[in-house]
DNA sequence: TGAAATTTGTAGTCTCATCTAACAATTTTC
DNA sequence: GAAAATTGTTAGATGAGACTACAAATTTCA
């Protein structure tokens, strides 16, 4: 009864950046953002509230439990790293990367996430690597598909 | 109807295994490697021959179709790749890497795939990121979270 | 050969997540 | 402040995918 589905850190996330944004999550905008028919949208919001992670209300708005904040918080930071390594590594176009990171922030394990925050860090910060070496990356994926950065 | 579910995926990606193991998958192994009951295989299986992706016939073994063949390939290939990125480079321990492998391909896009395997050949090849990269990543991981590589 | 053991298939049920349709509550508008 | 529009809920259906329990087919081997 504790793990939580994909489906329900999808709408602990909506609802996480519907609160920030304004304060307040409607059900209305949680269905649209979605992309769901209202009527799942009451569904889910009963589970996540017998879960205790957001309050509940028939009739007024959502907000989240500290509880529920410290989860969707969670999977906020997955879903940043994943896109950062997606479109500010490999270059993938945002949207895309905002797509896939979204499915994949879901199956990852903290381990390998961990690690690869400490990899960009890494590549990022040591001088070894070539402080241009994103632009010389570009260049192999652009041109051709072996390395002639060093010429 | 064209969509293949990650679970259909994950049967054949079996189904492949077994086949290249013992030229054939019975239904048996194929619930032992799912770690699922067999009435959950004979279902599969119906689907993936509706599909046209196996060859089934009742009470006996399963084989991949051409078309099966094909599909399992590029799930096979995905699976490589990922498990390739997190276990050598992020140095993942090889269990938690297969299995996050495993869940990711399932989810991962075209692009980004593509693109990891690119940038895996890169930092590989390219002097300019240091031949002994790893090993310095390595270290950064292990004693400290800032770059002392290049002291 | 034929009974026991093994393997496979079928039926029925459960949970999850979605949908539509009908209805109820709340806001907006005039 | 009542009619209209919007928003939320309930009920019932569907489709995956899993389970248990039972039935059928196939193998094994005495």
């Amino acid at each position: 009864m504790d793990h939580m589905s994909s489906n329900l850190e999808d709408y602990l996330e909506v609802i996480f950046s519907l609160e920030s944004l304004h304060s307040e999550a409607r059900a209305k905008d949680i269905a649209d953002a979605m992309g769901v028919q209202r009527a799942s949208v009451t569904n889910a919001l009963q589970k996540l509230s017998q879960r205790g992670l957001i309050n509940y209300q028939p009739y007024s708005s959502v907000t989240l439990t500290p509880e529920g904040f410290r989860t969707a918080t969670r999977i906020v930071h997955r879903h940043k790293v994943l896109f950062d390594f997606l479109h500010t590594f490999l270059q993938i176009r945002p949207e895309v990367a905002e797509d896939t990171a979204c499915k994949l922030e879901h199956h990852i394990d903290d381990e390998s996430l961990e690690t690869l925050t400490k990899f960009a860090r890494f590549i990022m910060t040591c001088p070894r690597t070539g402080k241009d070496w994103l632009e010389a990356f570009t260049r192999t994926c652009n041109d051709r598909d072996t390395c002639t950065n060093c010429s």
